[in-house]
DNA sequence: ACCACAGTATGGTCAGACCATACGTCGCCA
DNA sequence: TGGCGACGTATGGTCTGACCATACTGTGGT
């Protein structure tokens, strides 16, 4: 017959549903301040232990941000960082080998292509001076570790074209993940001015309104930053 | 000067942090079975409270799953369920609003372009007969809630042509999260008879291993279907 | 050989306590 | 009157110890 499993649900995922449901229907929003542990605990009829489970998996997925102490920033805050929980949700998974390192680097050109391809002449005199001073920022870098972290805002940039904070989160998360491959890369390749011509080439095809050229571009630099696991 | 603010871990990141460890010390991997939410705090030296917290949190993220119980199955278990911490990510920002159903529609814009032109050409005998099964399935579909899930049968089957288990967990959940408004579409069309000939334009180009035709048909899908926001 | 029952290890939940933190408030003193 | 320091208090963070529900494991009887 169509018996399905009794679903126990257990208690703190009913808090997170009730949480859900009032962010839903009161219209909460980035900022609100959510009840006290010890309150939520009392009106949702459950312990203060199954409130806080609730509180660490919405904190885990970037919705809520808690803060000892008092005043009005205490306590927990609905914040909307999906970009963290993505970082966890990647370092973790490629840990174990669900994920490799070849399906994260293929997901981050497949964003930088779309991202390019959309902005190509739509991009803001900002967003161009931003990508432009990130060049700038690069080139004047003493270290390995502070070319790698110019580079990431020159990306992020990039992914930030796109006008999408999915894409945009996914790309700051991907990015945490091959941080320590970048740096090891940058080591191994001696030079920058391979990966700095990259970088004036895709500039200049954003600039200049050529999707196509931008995307190939693209597609050079991350073939080059990951010859077999790489940087940039 | 660079004082940085003391960065003090609560317990059960310090309990995640260990666990991690020794994923990648011990080589731990899915399938096998982390010591008892008891056996475990006594050995971190914190309360069997913070190992929860740290559980909880794990789970959140798809990396192990608890059951009750003795035996080989009990305890926690490493496993590997991405999508389903990216869909809870996807529906509680899309709720607070710091994501929007456009966002999410373009990314899985991108991603099934990006997947058809990959795959045009290069598809298993295998890939190509499930997607006949489920363009079979979508016709005998006697409601619009079985058609969609026949519909999201094949779409994830087109996903998984990239070959990227990162892009087809991400595409699992975007299905998820417009599962809704996907049925409600459908109702809104009335027929499916336009849907059905995108599924099928798409897979004559991808058995035809024409790359450039399958990403103009995805995207003539997608468009119909989302014209404001749609299915499929 | 089979089966019923007690034992036991597991996660799930609860109650209550204490600590650390940071703001509010009150009152003292200049 | 203004400032400033001590105390009060609400917040999250942690711990302890207990009890429940579940599902296997072993044991003993038939």
């Amino acid at each position: 017959m169509g018996w399905e499993p009794v679903r126990r649900t257990r208690a703190f995922e009913d808090v997170i549903a009730q949480i859900e449901r009032r962010i839903a229907d009161d219209g909460l929003t980035v900022g609100d301040r959510l009840p006290g542990e010890r309150q939520l605990a009392e009106q949702l009829q459950v312990s203060r232990a199954s409130v806080r489970e609730a509180m660490r998996v919405l904190e885990t997925l970037g919705v809520i941000s808690s803060q000892a102490g008092r005043g009005p920033d205490a306590g927990a805050v609905l914040t909307s960082r999906p970009a963290g929980a993505l970082a966890d949700l990647l370092r973790l998974h490629v840990g174990l080998s669900s994920l490799s390192m070849r399906e994260v680097a293929e997901t981050r050109m497949m964003i930088e292509q779309w991202a390019v391809r959309h902005a190509a002449g739509r991009a803001s005199p900002e967003q161009l001076e931003r990508l432009r001073e990130a060049i700038g920022r690069m080139e004047r870098a003493a270290t390995p570790e502070e070319f790698v972290l110019h580079d990431a805002e020159f990306h992020l940039t990039v992914a930030g074209l796109s006008g999408n904070r999915l894409l945009a989160a996914t790309m700051q998360a991907l990015r945490v993940t091959v941080r320590t491959y970048a740096v090891q890369a940058v080591h191994r390749l001696g030079t920058t001015d391979l990966l700095m011509d990259d970088h004036r080439k895709i500039y200049e095809a954003i600039a200049a309104g050529d999707p196509e050229a931008a995307a190939t571009a693209i597609a050079g630099h991350l073939a080059r930053a990951y010859p077999g696991d790489g940087p940039s």
